[in-house]
DNA sequence: AAACAAACCTGTGCGC
DNA sequence: TGCGCACAGGTTTGTT
């Protein structure tokens, strides 16, 4: 579910109403959720240390802490985090909760991991041995917005392989962040179709594939994510994004195309997911 | 090397 | 109303 702009969403609540705290306890509620270490190595990471910033690369959360040790959050399909006050009825699915100390106001919160589809993970690793233990953020490619994505190295990355467009797009070890939603948006803002080749584009192409996956993350950024129907995707607080406003394709199979008023968007399957475009835009 | 298929889970919406 | 199926924002693993 959560994308390059929720996840980054998070990050900045997170930055703002989590940093500098300490965590006091921890619980895990559900082992699955920390299955790549235990829950002692978990609950003996985080207690006692201060979170001490909140970054983010594509759609992983990294939070390093006063130990030296890094905690990292990945939400995959369903999972949220969530700040709540001390004692709070807790909701389905919390499989972790961390106790924080009293904030500047005074104020007693706990964060919540929650997720029902339990494919998320709450990892304490070593940064020196993120090779070992988080090969897979370790494998991460250029992060749009924290790397600033140059055209110069989308084109580098275009040209090497010959790739489809939308499974090029959903690769994190190539772009780190852009997920399905974002992939069709962004295809569409650029004009091109999911299948095309990326090594065989022109210049004039690869600009606007470069301009798009700039401008659609930021306005997503800038929107607070988007947050479908089902309001699995909140931020740290329960509250949704309203980028699903701006949706041109993602989920509108059928309609007209609001971009070109001619064609209707259609619904393809590429990479495995659902992919949505208009075949009059998009070429 | 890249694309495809299946697997990991739970919840929801739809057709019958 | 109830049942069964399809489908869902992600990633990994194994197979073509």
């Amino acid at each position: 579910m959560p994308e390059l702009p929720e996840v980054e969403t998070v990050r900045r609540g997170l930055e703002r109403h989590v940093v500098g705290r300490r965590i006091r306890r921890v619980e895990i509620g559900r082992e699955r959720t920390v299955r790549r270490t235990s829950p002692e190595a978990v609950i003996h990471g985080l207690t006692g240390t201060v979170i001490e910033a909140a970054n983010r690369r594509g759609k992983y959360l990294l939070l390093p802490l006063d130990s030296g040790d890094e905690l990292m959050i990945h939400l995959r399909m369903s999972g949220q985090v969530l700040v709540a006050e001390e004692g709070a009825p807790r909701p389905p699915h919390t499989h972790v909760v961390a106790h924080l100390d009293a904030g500047v106001d005074g104020g007693r919160h706990e964060l919540w991991f929650v997720d029902p589809r339990t494919f998320g993970e709450v990892v304490v690793f070593d940064p020196e041995r993120a090779a070992e233990q988080v090969p897979d953020v370790h494998a991460l490619g250029l992060d749009p917005i924290v790397d600033d994505l140059s055209l110069r190295a989308l084109r580098g990355i275009l040209r090497t392989r010959a790739r489809l467009l939308k499974p090029l797009l959903l690769d994190q070890h190539v772009i780190a962040g852009i997920g399905n939603i974002y992939a069709d948006e962004i295809l569409h803002a650029a004009r091109l179709r999911p299948d095309r080749i990326s090594n065989d584009l022109s210049l004039t192409s690869e600009r606007r594939l470069h301009g798009a996956i700039h401008d659609v993350l930021r306005a997503a950024i800038d929107a607070g994510g988007s947050t479908l129907v089902d309001a699995q995707y909140v931020d740290l607080f329960g509250d949704g994004g309203s980028y699903q406003d701006e949706h041109r394709v993602y989920g509108r199979a059928g309609e007209r195309c609001s971009t070109c008023g001619v064609g209707w968007i259609r619904r393809m399957v590429s990479a495995q997911r659902s992919t949505h475009f208009c075949p009059r835009c998009q070429r």
